[in-house]
DNA sequence: CTTCTGTCGATTGTTGAACAGGCGAGGCAA
DNA sequence: TTGCCTCGCCTGTTCAACAATCGACAGAAG
């Protein structure tokens, strides 16, 4: 019995397996998450010794947590007075705008231009996911889904720097959303719009998608803005 | 001996007192420095150890330094194998040209559209800087001076994260230059044309300083790009 | 009563030592 | 070659300690 010869599967397109997330990692995405589901609200400073007791880690690695959330502009940090939950400001919805519309818009042109594409699959599961998500009343998941139809749009520029911005931008806006009690009519109204964008999208209305854009766009940076200016007031 | 009523001293534009670097910051300082002087080569590994002997700081400091410069690309971070100076690969440097056309030729089409304006003044500051430092040989200098005179366009923006962002694109933009034996013939050739830009500016010939402008990036991308593949190569 | 000015406790900045665990190189056997 | 084992180096993390800084409070001075 001799068996074949063997022979080596494709390893071309396996995926390299990532490095277990070290405990600073690990830190930093609890009090990531606890940020956006509103326990640690902006402006709530967040001692060291508090927050080595709560997740059982030492005080350096708290340390380095915080300086990977400082450097996604989540926390703010001043020497000698430690982090607080940043604030947004109705400067900074509008700045953080100024770059959406850049991004985003630009890459409705470049699709329109022929340059790139816009993937109509994609974009379909991100607004499937976030009509389900409606269904069940669990409004996080609608504003997950909501973030990544909005970063497949980008994807269109294939620029890994432009999605990486991007991404950080939208981090940053969920600390808008915070200013909003209910996050329910804020998302839940822009869901259908996405489906209608979807619609645009797929069947190759890019001009009239890109002009219902700019209009969701506004929209939705009015909406923020009146939230944060409010509960900046408070 | 009575003194006259004590006036006290007018406070209104007194500059605040910025707070003192820590020493987690000055090392960070210090390892860019070594970066950008070429001492630190890309591919070199930054022991923990060896860098807490030689800035006499301890390792947990060095480990917040590393977290910062990674957070600006410098350096990479893999778990359990350290840091090391970034190499920067050839879709690197495609894709900081592909934002730096959008941030910078975006501040063009805001000034040509009277939307924003291009500081004629502040550029001249730049080149000025540039030229007197191309006289002296101090080819560091005339990189730092190049790199304001393009922030400076950005600014017309006016928006904090756009000039944020550049900054960071020009600071990976310095791991390419290191690809360059002589930074002289790289930086000494832009020098006249920043020159011929801020004459234009300053006339308000903007269109043309625009088109100018195009040609400038392509052949500062095209040297860039084949330095970078050259010595990745080696 | 108001305005300054010490003082003190709480928190951050930093250190040094210690130990577990992952990684890579080298050697040895199948 | 391939697989296995060991060993040293380096990183990940902890802990305890101390200096420096900050903020609040209370008392002194006017």
């Amino acid at each position: 019995m001799v068996n074949p010869p063997r022979s080596r599967g494709d390893l071309s397109d396996l995926p390299a397996l990532q490095p277990l997330p070290t405990a600073a990692e690990r830190a930093a995405d609890v009090i990531r998450e606890n940020i956006f589901e509103g326990r640690f609200a902006p402006g709530t400073a967040l001692p060291e010794a508090a927050l080595s007791n709560a997740l059982q880690v030492s005080r350096n690695t708290v340390r380095e947590a915080f300086r990977t959330l400082t450097s996604e502009h989540l926390l703010t940090y001043e020497a000698h007075k430690g982090v607080m939950v940043r604030w947004l400001t109705v400067d900074d919805v509008h700045d953080i705008y100024r770059l959406r519309r850049m991004f985003e818009l630009g890459a409705f042109d470049l699709a329109i231009e022929g340059r790139a594409e816009l993937d109509a699959d994609e974009i379909d599961t991100t607004v499937t996911q976030a009509e389900r998500a409606v269904e069940e009343g669990l409004w996080k998941e609608v504003g997950t889904a909501n973030l990544r139809f909005h970063a497949e749009i980008v994807k269109a520029h294939r620029s890994p720097r432009i999605s990486e911005v991007f991404q950080r931008l939208m981090t940053e806006m969920r600390l808008g959303f915070l200013a909003f009690t209910d996050q329910a009519s804020l998302h839940g109204q822009f869901v259908p719009r996405n489906r209608a964008l979807h619609d645009h999208i797929a069947a190759g209305r890019l001009a009239k998608a890109r002009d219902e854009f700019v209009g969701y766009l506004d929209d939705a940076q009015d909406l923020i803005v009146k939230a944060v200016r409010k509960s900046d007031h408070g």
